[in-house]
DNA sequence: CGCGACACGCAACCGATGGTTGCGCATAAC
DNA sequence: GTTATGCGCAACCATCGGTTGCGTGTCGCG
């Protein structure tokens, strides 16, 4: 059964440097497109429209503090995230096991 | 410890039509460029070049049989796939304790 | 108070990518 | 042998991740 799955979330998530931004906001309990963009590779522009993507999906929410944004991940939905990749790749994990049992049953076969 | 993931695999699995056409290959055991197309909303030139990207990455690997070109997808690499999923997952589990149980919670209520 | 430094937003631009249409070619089917 | 099917190549378009450049608001400290 194709496993319905939310392509905004997944695709938020795919992201390699949102994967490393939602990391490094979890170790710090926050972060501002200043802050995140001094430990990436990335100018503070493309950080600032990751974090309106991440917040756009309600991975992060700000909350604006003086002169700066700052921005913490949504646990819960961060957690629908997980749950999602979790169950696409449990789908495939069984897919699998099903054709590993069938090729091994053929194999038996052939056998005999 | 941020997860050193395979971005090249992650992002080939990231894109939603292509989890689709994978979905399909397995079900039906392998696919064509206009088999999988038919029943996707796009083209067969679309489908075409994910097939390219699959393959490239080592996800499918084709054989030539008279005019068509079947696709199958390679077992072990979409396993490879679904583990740096799970890692990735357990990662985030691991450093927010909470997470793990609203997205045990979550998985629970899910009725698909 | 005033001025420099810092954090941010907006806009233009660029390359890669997911998608389309159009075409030509080869192999199968009748 | 002609028609139909499946594929590859090429041009084109929109979106996206990324950059640079510039303007604006806020903090901090003589």
């Amino acid at each position: 059964m194709s496993v319905t799955v939310d392509d905004e979330l997944w695709s938020a998530v795919g992201d390699p440097t949102r994967r490393r931004m939602l990391d490094l906001m979890l170790a710090d309990g926050f972060g501002t497109a200043t802050s995140l963009s001094d430990r990436l590779p990335v100018t503070r522009q493309a950080v600032a429209k990751h974090l309106g993507v991440l917040h756009r999906v309600g991975l992060v929410h700000a909350t604006p503090s003086g002169r700066e944004r700052r921005y913490e991940v949504d646990e819960e939905q961060l957690a629908r995230a997980v749950a999602q990749l979790a169950s696409v790749g449990a789908s495939w994990d069984a897919r699998l096991h099903r054709i590993k049992r069938i090729a091994e049953a053929i194999q038996r076969d052939r056998e005999n």
